[in-house]
DNA sequence: GAGCACTGC
């Protein structure tokens, strides 16, 4: 038995149980004969039949069998030989798997039998972007092998961890966890192999990742690699994670591919013959037709947000019902179902209702139209969908690094978007998508991918992430897409003024406990900071606050009695201060009724409970750093403190008021910004502090506080240098009160023009 | 006198 490989990868103190079993004869012990990383599939199906279950030893569930049947049935199935043959031969592979082919539940599975994780103490981990997905695939994983969710199968996502240390070998996680894991070890020791599921969604954190392994492969040669994409990105992967040894002169030679057809049904595409001017008419018209004209069947039409999507809904539901009263035996009746995010869980349910049954016997069939964002796209699938109408639009988020804003725009999906779009009408059976551009449009002016969030995001964040992974050329990281040198740049001055990133751009200490928060770079410092003003307390709980959604609801119909609970709690010296209060009567209440009290007060009982959430995570971190929770008795002093504190994190982000119409000018930028209507502030104050700058119809600044100069030049020397100032009406100001500060009328500076102000 | 594509830590 000593030769047996198996046993020789098992800590002693397991080898004796698999030694008693195993020792009648291998038909005790479905392992025999493995040998980790040369298992085959003949190895693997044998296994998969076997009356025990190796990893709990326990004889097989009925359930399982019959799993197992609809599992053989899946195209990846049948390539198991292949692609255990690759990944024995290969440190890194990309895969492609369309729709239906299995993928992220199978190959983690081959992946195990082969790795043998449990027997190194180490796991094999899928990450996937969204938290959903991660826990529905590991349940469904869990039941495939015959184990306890949570136990030799599990998932981690925030807030959640649902493994089990020791026991737990094959994990299911978020792409973002994995990345959290990887800042506290940047070897990722505990891992034998990583996947990485959906990297043609290119996710920040996906890239990162990639980026983080393609270097990590080269330090941990027993690491495996497995990047899973949907079709038209594997070159690129393929490519990017080429082996080349250049010592030995090689040509770099592209990672392997395995390939796995998906199982879908065929969806024909229609186009129009011109180009739409009014895409949401287009949209409405179109359904309305298919209503019309084709089979039964449920439509799925794509928009850009909440209010097209509510407004087309309203549209069609009138349209349908004139139909149906002119000529109930010809057309039968219709349900539109909006579905976008923001919208709430019950009322997101709806799009799974079945469609209305036909108004009388003998009648046509009922449709139901699902009108949607790009929610619809890729983390919900609707099953039943047969016709899909495309106008060609989402709404993507754009960073602009010189404003240093991020903003929503309505712009041209890519050809892979489209296409993934197409696809939800083939789930069920053969179907059609139209949409609304021509041919030629499609042909020559889709971009091929959607441009990665790498690209189209403000990197502050992501920049501290690699410093604290120990990247030391931010600049010159090898990433799959580099962002625009610009939107390093920005981020890199943003760590700096914040004291995370030293001149050298090294991490600070400060930077270091910075990055272990799971916020902004922003957010992060004031936290850190906040107990120098005895009011860590109150800082950590507008941090939660300002990471959750907007808490303020106001329905159409309603909003005169939304505006005035507002106006209940709002607290005139800052936006911020008001959250603060919005919360603190909102745990105040919990002993009561907590729904009834946000559902009273127009707030979102879903983003409170977030808020909650978010609170308690940042104060376990707060705590393991040694940042104290502390707070002021005195109402005056403490809402100074907790505005001082705001300013250490928030001191890029000020504005001046110019002259008495209201509108502020952002330092150093000069950007003409006006309050943002939401604002509960009751004066214009000269100076102010802002948490967004929204570019919408106009600029606004979104969420204000008032501050004082003074501390702006006391807590941010630096940033306001007046001697590096941009020369202006806010410089001159912010001159006078250094003066003053100094006991000088003008401390030694040239003297200032006496000019007075207009107005 | 406004808005909130979608995720993630």
């Amino acid at each position: 038995m000593a030769d047996n490989p198996y046993l020789a990868h098992l800590p002693p103190s397991q080898r004796g149980a698999v030694h008693s079993s195993s020792s009648s004869s291998s038909e005790k012990e479905p392992l025999f004969g493995f040998l980790p990383r040369k298992v085959k599939g003949e190895q693997v199906r044998k296994a998969l039949d076997h009356q025990l279950n190796p990893f709990t030893k326990q004889p097989h569930s009925a359930q399982y069998r019959k799993i197992l049947e609809t599992r053989r049935a899946l195209p990846v199935f049948s390539q198991m030989d292949d692609f255990l043959e690759l990944f024995s031969k290969n440190q890194i592979i990309v895969m492609v798997g369309e729709t239906g082919s299995g993928k992220t539940t199978q190959i983690p599975q081959f992946v195990t039998y082969s790795d043998l994780p449990h027997t190194k103490g180490k796991l094999v981990a899928c990450t996937q972007p969204r938290r959903v997905a991660a826990m529905s695939v590991a349940q469904r994983v869990a039941d495939e092998m015959d184990v306890q969710l949570g136990k030799q199968v599990g998932y981690s996502i925030r807030f959640e961890d649902m493994t089990e240390s020791g026991t737990t070998f094959l994990k299911y996680m978020t792409d973002g966890m994995l990345l959290r894991e990887a800042m506290s070890d940047t070897e990722l020791s505990r891992y034998s192999t990583i996947i990485l599921d959906e990297a043609h969604e290119r996710t920040l954190a996906t890239d990162i990742l990639m980026g983080l392994l393609k270097t990590l492969a080269k330090r941990r040669k027993d690491l495996k690699i497995i990047v899973m994409s949907a079709t038209l990105d594997a070159v690129k992967f393929q490519s990017y994670f080429s082996l080349h040894d250049s010592a030995a002169g090689e040509e770099p030679s592209p990672a392997p591919l395995f390939k796995v057809p998906g199982r879908t049904h065929p969806v024909e595409v229609f186009y129009t013959q011109e180009p739409e001017p009014d895409y949401v008419e287009a949209a409405i018209r179109t359904v309305l037709m298919i209503h019309r004209a084709e089979d039964p069947g449920d439509i799925l039409v794509f928009l850009t947000g909440e209010e097209e999507i509510e407004d087309a809904c309203r549209k069609i539901k009138i349209e349908a019902d004139d139909l149906l009263n002119a000529d109930p035996s010809s057309v039968g009746p219709l349900i539109c179902v909006p579905l976008y995010s923001s919208l709430p869980p019950q009322q997101q349910q709806r799009i799974f209702d079945a469609a209305p049954k036909p108004s009388q016997a003998g009648y046509p069939p009922g449709r139901k139209v699902v009108v949607s964002t790009n929610i619809a796209e890729t983390s919900l699938t609707i099953d039943g969908i047969v016709y899909v109408v495309d106008p060609g639009f989402s709404k993507q988020k754009v960073y602009n690094p010189r404003i240093r804003v991020e903003s929503l725009l309505v712009s041209p999906i890519s050809k892979a978007s489209a296409q993934q779009r197409a696809g939800r009408a083939g789930r069920t059976r053969p179907g059609k998508c139209f949409r609304l551009y021509t041919e030629k449009d499609f042909i020559s002016e889709l971009e091929e991918q959607t441009h990665p969030e790498i690209l189209r995001s403000n990197l502050a964040n992501a920049v501290l992430e690699l410093a604290k992974l120990g990247i030391k050329d931010l600049v010159r990281f090898d990433y799959l897409d580099a962002p625009a040198p610009e939107t390093l740049m920005r981020a890199l001055e943003l760590l700096n003024y914040l004291a995370a990133l030293n001149d050298e751009g090294e991490l600070t200490a400060l930077g270091g406990v910075m990055a272990e928060f799971p916020l902004d770079p922003q957010l992060a410092k004031m936290l850190i900071v906040s107990p120098e003003f005895k009011v860590s307390n109150e800082i950590l709980t507008i941090t939660a606050m300002l990471s959750i959604p907007n808490v303020w609801l106001r329905p159409p119909n309603q909003r005169a009695a939304a505006d005035q609970a507002k106006a209940m709690l709002t607290v005139p010296e800052g936006d911020h201060l008001t959250l603060l209060n919005v919360f603190n009567n909102y745990s105040q209440s919990t002993y009561k009724d907590e729904r009834n009290w946000a559902w009273n007060n127009f707030l979102s009982a879903r983003a409170l409970a977030q808020a909650e959430n978010v609170r308690a995570q940042l104060l376990r971190t707060m705590e393991k750093y040694d940042v104290d929770v502390i707070s002021l008795e005195d109402e005056r002093k403490r809402n100074i403190g907790i505005r001082q504190a705001l300013t250490c994190g928030f001191f890029m982000q000020v504005a001046h008021k110019e002259g008495e119409k209201g509108s502020y000018l952002t330092v150093k930028d000069n950007q003409v910004v006006a309050l943002h209507p939401s604002c509960g502030l009751d004066t214009q104050p000269e100076w102010v502090l802002f948490n967004e700058f929204v570019l919408t119809k106009r600029p606004y600044i979104r969420t204000v506080t008032e501050v004082k100069p003074e501390w702006l030049l006391e807590y941010a020397p630096v940033y306001f240098d007046l001697a590096s100032f941009p020369d202006g009406e806010t410089k001159r100001v912010l001159q006078r009160v250094a003066n003053r500060r100094r006991g000088t009328s003008n401390g030694g500076e040239e003297p200032r023009p006496k000019k007075k102000l207009k107005k």
